[in-house]
DNA sequence: TATTCATATGAACAATCATTCATATGTTTA
DNA sequence: TAAACATATGAATGATTGTTCATATGAATA
C-alpha cells in the first residue's frame, strides 16, 4: 500500500456513515442516468421554446417552425427528442402532424425552474 | 418573390393567431436561455448524484469524491457549476469546504423528474 | 516557516450535441 | 400516376462539455 493512499478527510467514522446513507438512498444507476437524460432534454432553449408554444395549443410542425423562426428540419429533429422522452405526443392529420404536451409534469418542472431562476 | 416561398400549412388565419399567442406568452429570450442553462445543470448524472448525497447531509468535497468513487478534481469542477447556478452553497471549516443544498426547488424539480420517468 | 492536507482551476482531449443540407417517406390532389 | 406539400432522417460540422492531469491557492500543524 502506497504512503499517500487516500484516507481523505481523516474522519473515517463520518465517512463510513455517509457511504452507508448514500448506498441506501441513492437511486439505481439506470434511474440516475434516465433522470439526467430527462433534464438534458429541458436543457436546450429551442426545446424549451417548443414546449412553451405547446403550452398554448396543439401545433403542427411547420407552424412551430414559423412561430420560432427556425427551419422545419431543426424543429423536427428536436420534436423527435421531445417525443422519445415522452414530453410530447403527436397525431397525424392529413399531410400535417400535430404535436401536443404528453405529460402534466412538463408544466410543473418548467414552473419550478422559472421560480428558481427568479430567486 | 419566389414561387416556393413558404406559405406553410396553408391556414394563414390559424398561423397568425398562433404567432400572436406565442408572442404574448413566450418568456423573454434571456429567461428562456437561463431556464435551459438551469436544466443543463440537472442534465448530468454526476451532478445528479452529488445532489442526492446533499439531500442527506452537508458534505465536504473529499467525502463526496469518496462516496461517489470519483476524483476530487472532477467533483470540484461539478460543484463549481452547481454553485454558479445556486443549487448548492458552501461553507469553509478549516481546511475543508462543506457543501449543502441552496434551494428547496432542487428537491421539487428532481422529484417531478423522477415521477415523470416512472410514467 | 516548511510541510501537509483540502480544495480550486486552467489546459487538453474525447465525447456529445444542435443545426444545416440533402434527400427520403408519407399524404393529398390535379 | 405525377406533382406538390408536410414531415422525417442520415451525414457532416462547429460548438459545447465532462473528465483528467498538473498545478495553484488556502489553511492547519509540526
Amino acid at each position: 500500500m502506497e504512503k499517500n493512499e487516500a484516507i481523505c478527510c481523516d474522519n473515517v467514522e463520518v465517512h463510513e456513515e455517509l457511504v452507508k446513507i448514500v448506498s441506501e438512498t441513492m437511486p439505481e444507476e439506470t434511474e440516475l442516468y434516465d433522470l439526467a437524460e430527462l433534464f438534458k432534454v429541458f436543457g436546450d432553449s429551442t426545446r424549451i421554446r417548443i414546449l412553451f408554444v405547446l403550452f398554448e395549443a396543439e401545433v403542427c410542425v411547420c407552424d412551430l417552425a414559423a412561430a420560432l423562426h427556425m427551419t422545419q428540419s431543426a424543429i423536427s429533429h428536436q420534436l423527435r427528442i421531445l417525443k422519445q422522452n415522452k414530453l410530447v405526443k403527436s397525431r397525424r392529420e392529413g399531410k400535417s402532424v400535430f404535436y401536443s404536451l404528453a405529460d402534466a409534469h412538463v408544466r410543473t418542472i418548467i414552473a419550478q425552474g422559472r421560480e428558481h431562476i427568479e430567486e
